[in-house]
DNA sequence: GAACTTTACTTGACTAGACAAGTTGATGCA
DNA sequence: TGCATCAACTTGTCTAGTCAAGTAAAGTTC
């Protein structure tokens, strides 16, 4: 959620807009623990009646919380307080170069391969592809002010990208590009620790004992796989940061 | 987001809500390029008059895509698309407990220290307390069928949780103990690779050299922080997966 | 007592119109 | 030319009411 009314507050007690209003009491109560988890909560007409405002503002109020996962609405039932035991969180992973760019440093990308590939089955898989059919290759290692960050190893489905070998990846980085090809992406992701392999260490620049932060993304765009990607990281030199708020 | 009224569709071209149809036309514009990353969309009157709806229904429409970041309006210029350079994709962070119980297996855990003791600096900082303070201090090992999976070193802040010590920790994991203390969280993550401490290899009965992957959590609840929690997991046994759907 | 029907209440979605507030470009005046 | 004003257009928000669809409990019939 990028965008948060609430903040219109500006510090003050009572938001302007009536919606907000309503929003911020029931995130207040829930905050103090007036509904237990499950328990129900007023309906929208008591909301109604209480905040004089019409049914649409509370309406609002309570879809926007509900998208926030801070209620349960169950049509023809009522609102329910939802359990907030589910300590789901969110993390925000950012592309490398713009988290480099950020911060004001210097970006380096060294390509050590680009090329096309047949397909071993498990990758073929993966790509939905055929067995032995032609995938894209890229071996790119990141540097932020000379010093190596992310060792980049990605397959890429040649259906979605054609001219994925041309690009000059010295200069818009294969995240970017894809992008722009297929601009709505899913992601799965894992995020795991572990030793690099032997040449992973070598373009890192690290020993193989290093522990390494490995982050495996698979996309796909409108259920179609585009990529396959594996980032390692050293972990002395890279976190993964984020925030989260309910 | 946890509900998704554009699944009521059940692969029908058509969803039966208008302002999910306005959603999903805008949505599968977006995805075909049909607007660059800026661009100015349609206008709210335009939609009204090309899809025959009220203004509230497409108002809705946008305020979701908008919400999903896949817009962005600016009020008395127009609606435009968003810049999808940002790959910021979320990752979704359970509490062990519930995850290794969703798998269906055995969860324990075992009680190394409970105990208040006095905070240096650093950490006084960080919970907002005084050099010196009390501070509780918990390290706990969490086993899944057996296996150590996590070793989840911890300080409270008193204030918000004075009965924490008195807690059974082999029943109710700290994280479920202080969301009943304090519902509402706001987090802060740090996700790294890096090896154990001595004393952390020893726990998890790993060796020292093992890559691990920590976490560290610094929790806070209206602005107050709550707990900083390192949690230690052995690369080999343990990734966090999460899924992105834009 | 069991099965069905009615009734009251709940949320889901929409309409048609209104006013506020912000931006932009054209117009007119000094 | 430079400046102020105005008109057109945009999004932000709200109202008061409507109908639909779902649930649960009370009442009715067999």
């Amino acid at each position: 959620m990028r965008r948060d009314p609430d903040a219109a507050t500006g510090g003050a007690n009572t938001p302007a807009a009536p919606y907000a209003r309503v929003k911020q009491f029931l995130k207040g109560e829930l905050e103090l623990g007036r509904w237990a988890h499950g328990a129900r909560m007023p309906s929208d007409a008591e909301l109604v009646a209480q905040f004089g405002v019409s049914r649409m503002t509370v309406t609002r109020a309570l879809r926007e919380l509900q998208a926030e996962g801070l209620v349960e609405r169950v049509q023809g039932v009522g609102t329910f307080a939802a359990q907030l035991h589910r300590v789901a969180s969110t993390l925000t992973i950012r592309d490398l170069h713009e988290e480099i760019v950020a911060r004001g440093h210097q970006h380096e990308a060294r390509v050590q391969l680009v090329r096309k590939e047949s397909a071993p089955a498990a990758l073929a898989r993966q790509l939905g592809l055929e067995t032995g059919a032609d995938v894209f290759h890229t071996l790119i290692v990141h540097f932020e002010n000379g010093v190596a960050l992310q060792c980049e190893d990605r397959f890429v489905n040649p259906a979605w990208a054609p001219e994925f070998l041309s690009v000059d990846f010295t200069r818009i980085t294969p995240t970017h590009y894809l992008l722009q090809v297929a601009p709505l992406w899913e992601a799965q992701y894992s995020i795991e620790a572990s030793a690099p392999s032997a040449e992973e260490a070598r373009l890192l620049g690290v020993s193989a004992h290093e522990p390494c932060l490995v982050i495996v993304r698979r996309t796909m765009s409108r259920g179609v796989p585009i990529t396959l990607a594996r980032l390692v990281h050293p972990g002395r030199r890279y976190a993964l940061q984020g925030e989260f708020k309910p």
